[in-house]
DNA sequence: TTACCGACCGAATGACCGGTCGGTTTTCTG
DNA sequence: CAGAAAACCGACCGGTCATTCGGTCGGTAA
């Protein structure tokens, strides 16, 4: 594997680890085996090792869930919902530092001044939300999902998992043991119950 | 206010706008006004002060909510819900710096090895999931809320609010905008709707 | 008056930081 | 094989970092 590539990899590591700031290049050389001017030479400074690393990221990102939908069908919007979930909890699993990084405060503040990196990263979030959008609109449209905002809905459930996903990242609770009850609260939330029964009392308060 | 009280607030600003990391003692002498050597006389190094940070934090968030339930009463459980979301996401604007904080990733590296720090992170979102669960329990004995795990429906509810705030905080959503759609979403995610309806095709896949 | 206190100051310190540069080795190409 | 280009090296630089420490000062108790 060339150096560039072992450069990338160790720093998508430390940064998602220790964080951008508690990593040096030093350490970096270290681990790497790279010398100081060697990473210099690949990358133009340490904020451009962000950049690249976020780019791969986004790629990485789209490219599964562009491949997952290659290989999975769906037989309602409401299962598409389900299988989307199911595939983020997986991917936040099997990649873990990608999703640690983008759980990271810097990389966010970067994209305040800089908009190759605002770029990569709503890109991440747009693709997502717009999986979930589609997959909701799917489901309006065989009536498994109920008549409401699909954008909003898709930011709120890109929401919840992106908690659920720090939570287990940060070590306050287990994603895994939630899953069943994610599917479950996510299907009632998003499940076609417009039969215009009154018998749900607090309706109008909604 | 003592120089002890402003180097505190100061520095509550600075972690959660700038990170810990990024903030060097000398700025945090500079804005404060107060000289070096006085902060290490008020705190024994640059970690203690993060600590008696997030011990606000705490005592803080925790008072906010006995405040609020002191002053709120609620006809049902899923009431009761409602106006927890409600409070708590007008805290996450009130305390802005102080959520900002609790999003960071420093407090929960910190938390690793320091078991004050962990107490302090614990303790907040124990809070914060009791409250959640109570409310679910309580909308389980009047029947506003469904058959579900309580402990466990508090949590996905807490990662959704979690989720958001980081959304709002990060820049990449106006968690304003979502307000009414979230209330509507929890409704429903709640709701007792145990009537043995056969309608609903996939409900032997949860 | 004296003796002591805690709050406060700011220069000094040494470790470490990101980044540079001149030179060497490896790889590519004609 | 020659020579150019690319990859690589590590000593070195100026600056910043958290922390230390000798000392000043106003208050207060004996």
């Amino acid at each position: 594997m060339s150096k560039k590539k072992v450069i990338l990899q160790a720093a998508t590591m430390l940064f998602s680890q220790k964080g951008f700031s508690e990593t040096s290049m030093s350490e970096l050389s270290k681990i790497t085996g790279a010398a100081g001017g060697t990473i210099f030479h690949h990358f133009k400074n340490k904020e451009d090792i962000l950049i690249s690393i976020l780019k791969n990221v986004k790629e990485q990102i789209i490219e599964e869930f562009d491949r997952y939908f290659r290989e999975k069908k769906f037989d309602t919007g409401l299962d598409m919902v389900e299988g989307v979930i199911t595939f983020y909890l997986y991917l936040a699993g099997a990649m873990e530092d990608e999703f640690l990084l983008l759980h990271r405060h810097y990389p966010y503040k970067l994209a305040e001044t800089n908009p190759v990196c605002r770029g990569h990263l709503e890109a991440v979030y747009n693709c997502l939300t717009d999986i979930f959008e589609q997959a909701i609109r799917l489901g309006q449209t065989d009536s498994s999902v109920g008549d409401m905002s699909a954008r909003k809905t898709a930011l709120i459930l890109l929401s919840m998992l992106d908690g659920i996903v720090r939570f287990k990242i940060y070590n306050l609770y287990d994603a895994g043991s939630l899953y069943n009850e994610i599917i479950a609260a996510s299907r009632r939330m998003l499940r076609n119950g417009h039969q215009e029964r009154g018998e749900t009392e607090h309706a109008e308060n909604i």
